[in-house]
RNA sequence: GGCGGCGUACCCAAGUGGCAAGGGAGCAGUCUGCAAAACUGCCAUCCAGCGGUUCGAAUCCGCUCGCCGCCUCCA
């Protein structure tokens, strides 16, 4: 079998993945601050990764695959003062919304989704060991990493520490040696979450927790890290620091890979153009399957674009598929139940999803597929004209295993024709009743067979202008609602 | 100022040394009472520009122009 590559950050380069134990995967994703309702840049990390995931298990892999829910957090306490609520409520209100979101687009729970405040002992006990090696210093209850306690500090984002500093971005606290060292611990002020430890009630630092959490769950090495591009610096950066100064191993992610951006027409997303867009906003406009699709189009690395014009592509692309489907059962009854020979597809298959072999690259698996929707069209069609079905049931069959193989890790084209139409109906408030459209199209279909054309265009635009559009197909009339 | 990325047809987007995937739009045709869908054909002699390396480059190197991200919480 052929090898998968990855571009690492941490090297700039495409690199044959090879995990620390053969067969085995152990992958760690920096999940959401659960302040909020997550957005569709939180969507694209965890689709992505989700895929990616599920990739190396249809390849064989043995996956322990964590994402993590930081649930302690300033903007967490912030949030729940506003809302005159603790923080545990916020953070418990924003979990199950994720949650929600992510099982709305396909998203497969991770094999574990720890939490920050479920391992405060691993991160005091990773503090503490840190304190005592050096790298650490406490300060008045709070307790700082000092970068320069090591050389490769910067490794990951290619910066170096008197580079940084003379960027005089960084904000001075007093309490800092160097303006750059970073919280491991924090005293809590009143009123704040906290726990006991060695050096008070406090609470711990942002990246603090989540080395506690893969030490605590993945061990001192691990084979996947990733996380959207802007983390980074520093919070990954920070990361590799104080775990491989704890646990004196390097490296402590052998392959980091990070998903770029997602614009909203053409700009940032950002509180202060005020154009996040949630997820359940994005869900309300479009079907998930499409948003899914439109996500994998292009590769995890790239930045792209959400406009309604590339959102409205991707809801055709999909209907291409469910039409296809729908036609394939409406002439070929059964072929949608019937299992598919993978035996007889395996070149197909093999040469369909090597692109996801070369860092995932499922923009170029989606052409593919589409290659076989046109195949599955084309044999059809050419039956139809020659009037002989013969060895277009191979055809058919050969062609969905191809794509419902890849649904396996895509995640998208999953569903039947019936469910897809389904939910597309559903989310148009509908003027009519199905039991009216279709007796509008009993009687249209008695004026066609009068010949009637006049009164059968009428109910044709009546029920256009109400957003269901017709189409007469050999098998008879269909009828689907405009998105 | 420092670090990094990107620039492929009307739009989106693969391609990472051997004669430019795929989707959408458009045009023409087949089919259809009409329409839609589907199918067929057309749609980048060229991959921001200029040099260089090579038998051969969109793909490697250099420079120029343009866009973007990070350096501060952020997927």
């Amino acid at each position: 079998m052929a090898s998968i590559r990855v571009f690492n950050s941490l090297t700039g380069e495409r690199e044959e993945f090879k995990p620390k134990e053969p067969g085995k995967v152990s992958m760690y994703v920096c999940g959401p601050t659960v302040y909020d309702l997550s957005h569709i840049g939180h969507a694209r990390s965890a689709v992505s990764f989700d895929a990616i995931q599920k990739y190396f298990r249809y390849r064989g892999y043995d996956v322990r695959y964590a994402r993590n829910y930081t649930d302690v957090d300033d903007k967490i306490i912030k949030r729940a003062a506003t809302e005159g609520t603790s923080s545990e409520v916020v953070a418990e209100k924003y979990i199950k919304a994720f949650d929600e979101d992510m099982a709305a687009l396909g998203v497969g729970l991770p094999d574990l989704r720890p939490k920050a405040t479920e391992s405060i002992g691993k991160i005091i006990e990773v503090t503490g060991s840190l304190i005592k090696k050096g790298f650490a210093y406490e300060m008045g209850g709070d307790v700082y990493y000092s970068v320069r306690k090591k050389a490769d500090y910067g490794k990951l984002s290619g910066k170096n520490i008197d580079e940084l500093e003379s960027g005089a971005r960084v904000e001075v606290d007093e309490r800092k040696k160097d303006p750059l060292d970073f919280a491991l611990w924090k005293a809590s002020k009143p009123g704040e979450p906290s726990w006991e430890s060695p050096w008070g009630k406090g609470r711990p630092g942002w990246h603090i927790e989540c080395s506690a959490m893969v030490l605590e769950w993945l061990g001192d090495t691990i084979d996947i890290h990733g996380g959207g591009k802007d983390l980074i610096f520093p919070h990954h950066e920070n990361e590799i620091a104080q775990s491989e100064a704890a646990t004196g191993k390097t490296p402590y992610a052998r392959y980091w890979l990070h998903n770029g951006f997602v614009n909203i027409e053409k700009e940032k997303m950002s509180k202060s153009l005020g154009n996040i867009l949630n997820i359940r906003d994005a869900l309300k406009d479009h079907t998930a399957e499409a948003i899914r699709l439109f996500l994998l189009s292009s590769h995890y690395r790239s930045p792209i674009d959400y406009t309604a014009e590339s959102l409205r592509e991707a809801e055709s692309a999909v209907e291409r598929y469910y039409k296809t489907l729908q036609r394939a059962a409406a002439e070929y009854p059964t072929i949608l139940e019937a299992q598919p020979c993978l035996s007889c597809v395996e070149d197909r298959l093999h040469d369909a999803f090597k692109p996801m072999d070369d860092d995932f690259n499922t923009a170029e698996v989606i052409g593919n597929l589409f290659k076989e929707i046109t195949r599955m069209n084309k044999a059809m069609d050419e039956a139809r004209s020659k009037g002989e079905k013969k060895g277009v049931w191979e055809e058919l069959s050969n062609s969905l295993a191809v794509i419902r193989e890849a649904s396996k890790f895509l995640g998208v084209f999953n569903r039947t024709p019936e469910e897809y139409y389904k939910d597309r109906s559903s989310r148009v408030e509908m003027e009519l009743s199905a039991q009216e459209i279709e007796r509008l199209i009993a009687e249209r279909n008695e004026a066609r067979k009068r010949k009637d054309f006049a009164r059968a265009d009428a109910i044709r635009k009546e029920l256009s202008e109400k957003g269901v559009e017709l189409e007469d197909t050999p098998k008879g009339t269909t009828w689907s609602v405009r998105g």
